[in-house]
RNA sequence: GGCCUCGUCGUCUAGUGGUCUAGGACAUCAGGUUUUCAUCCUGGAAAUCGCGGGUUCGAAUCCCGCCGAGGUCACCA
């Protein structure tokens, strides 16, 4: 394959159409995108393709880059920043591509087609019956010059096909996969131009990214089939042809192609979730590639700098919370106080609490916490009153010993306070009595804290004071 | 169905002819960190490298065939 782009500066981008949420997938591919032109001092666009008007949701472009932005992946040219190939919009290149494939049809690689959605549907038809590939028939392209021009001044409906040649082997090295042939017996007469006066996808894609300089496409495996219509494409015009490297696509449990009905599938939804960009990048990263160092966790400016296609997996893999879990804790636990603190007040459904009391709640709280969305759950009894678990405890002791040893509690709290010598004495209490002191420290935390599971007692203890402390202690034996 | 891509522990992966009785991570299990949870530490279980042939002294690694999974075959991207 020929190819002058070794000494052009590198520069890749992310095509995602308005549709509806920003994708995971999306921001996928972006991390690949952006890592490579980071890479090699390049730049990394954003461009919206927006050509399918029916599928087009309003307000869905601004979702889109939020998201991105949100993740730290910030494109060099946008539709929002502009750039130097302004418009980054398709809708509003549509004079170009008229331009283009006016010129395509005069060289005779692309040609005027009137059939009907009928005819279409029937020949399809016909071709499924008899078992064979459904493809166009090329009728139109043997249309007379005289008969184009009547249908044209008629205003006919038309579309522009790609007159694509029989039986030809399109080859191309996929950066990732290595050489890919792939025979034009096996790809229709593709529509270039729509009867809406709209470009597919595949005459707009190459035209933009030929505009736009762009040296790499970095995309989807689902693109590998139909990137021999593209290198057609670039053929008819004689322009350079990109490099190409096709990335495995996310899967869901099934092996299926990631999608809603199994995965939230919305970055929004793991914004929300309270995952935090570095560490949903760091998972999303894992999923397509390897560390040579065999380094898990690993933020943007290390993958910039080691990434190459070489180490970039071929298998599809499936998406997994578990580990992003993991991950995310780990990013959760690397945060100052400060910082956690700034990020979780989004989170937060307890609006006035005092910033002291709420830095150290935190503190007890940060090691605890896998989602930013969890500390509501995980601080409630610092802030709201509890329920006491009477059973819990009384499966635990005797009513007459619990009422013993809280009795005790309030006495021993009353003399010493809240710190490590009252401690030492409730243990020592506790030994001389023969309560286990497993046991013995749970049912004063069922009581504090209303749950199995708290941080370490005594700093609970600490950071509620021992008024609330006492306030829930003797609500227990007095009722 | 045609074409294309892929196939190592449950999951993500390392591995490019001998150092592989296949390494790491998540999840899971057990123990420890003189009270729970979490963190942290230690250890265990877990992959006949999709299957079958070949090449080779030697194959997860090379070749062939098969099987399986996914993608794609639209006036959607």
């Amino acid at each position: 394959m020929k190819n002058n782009n070794i000494q052009k500066k590198v520069r890749t981008r992310i095509a995602p159409s308005p549709t509806g949420d920003p994708h995971i997938g999306t921001l996928y591919q972006s991390i690949f995108d952006y890592a490579f032109a980071k890479q090699n001092n390049g730049d990394f666009i954003l461009r919206i393709e927006d050509t399918d008007r029916d599928r087009f949701v309003k307000g869905a472009e601004e979702n889109i880059i939020n998201a991105f932005k949100w993740a730290g992946i910030v494109p060099d040219e946008s539709p929002s920043q502009g750039g130097k190939y302004s418009p980054y919009r398709q809708s509003e290149r549509l004079y170009i591509y008229k331009k283009y494939i006016n010129e395509l049809i005069s060289r005779k690689s692309a040609y005027y087609c009137f059939c009907s959605k009928e005819r279409l549907a029937k020949i399809r038809e016909i071709q499924i019956k008899n078992k064979v590939q459904p493809k166009y028939d090329k009728y139109c392209l043997n249309l007379k010059k005289d008969e184009i021009d009547k249908n044209l001044e008629d205003n006919k409906p038309y579309v522009v096909r790609l007159n694509v040649p029989n039986d030809t082997d399109i080859i191309f090295d996929d950066l990732i996969r290595g050489r890919i042939i792939i025979n034009t017996k096996s790809i229709d007469d593709q529509i270039l131009l729509k009867t809406d006066g709209y470009p597919t996808y595949h005459a707009a894609v190459v035209i933009d990214d030929h505009l736009m300089e762009i040296t790499h496409i970095i995309r989807g495996e689902e693109w590998i089939s139909s990137t021999p219509k593209h290198i057609l494409i670039y053929k008819a015009f004689g322009w350079d042809i990109p490099y190409f490297a096709h990335l495995s696509l996310l899967r869901n449990r099934d092996k299926s192609k990631v999608s809603k009905r199994h995965n939230n599938t919305s970055i929004d939804w793991y914004r929300e979730e309270g995952y935090l960009p570095e560490a949903l990048i760091n998972y999303l990263i894992l999923l397509g590639w390897s560390s040579p160092d065999g380094k898990e966790i690993i933020s943007m400016d290390e993958f910039v700098r080691k990434f190459s296609f070489s180490r970039v997996t071929k298998g599809g893999p499936i998406f997994d919370i578990d580990k992003l879990n993991w991950i995310n804790g780990v990013y959760i636990r690397q945060l100052s106080l400060l910082n956690l603190k700034k990020l979780i007040i989004p989170y937060l459904k307890y609006k006035d609490i005092k910033s002291s009391y709420l830095d150290s709640i935190l503190k007890l709280t940060q090691e605890r916490l896998k989602k930013l969305s969890e500390i509501n759950d995980l601080i409630s009894f610092f802030i709201e009153d509890i329920d006491i678990p009477k059973d819990l405890i009384y499966g635990i002791f005797s009513i007459n010993d619990v009422k013993k040893i809280i009795k005790n509690i309030i006495l021993i709290i009353d003399k010493y306070g809240i710190n490590e010598e009252s401690e030492q004495i409730m243990r020592e209490y506790a030994l001389n009595n023969n309560y286990k002191i497993g046991d013995f420290f749970m049912i004063i935390r069922l009581a504090i804290t209303g749950r199995k599971a708290s941080p370490p007692l005594l700093d609970t203890m600490y950071v509620l004071g021992d008024k609330k402390v006492k306030e829930r202690l003797s609500r227990l034996i007095n009722t």
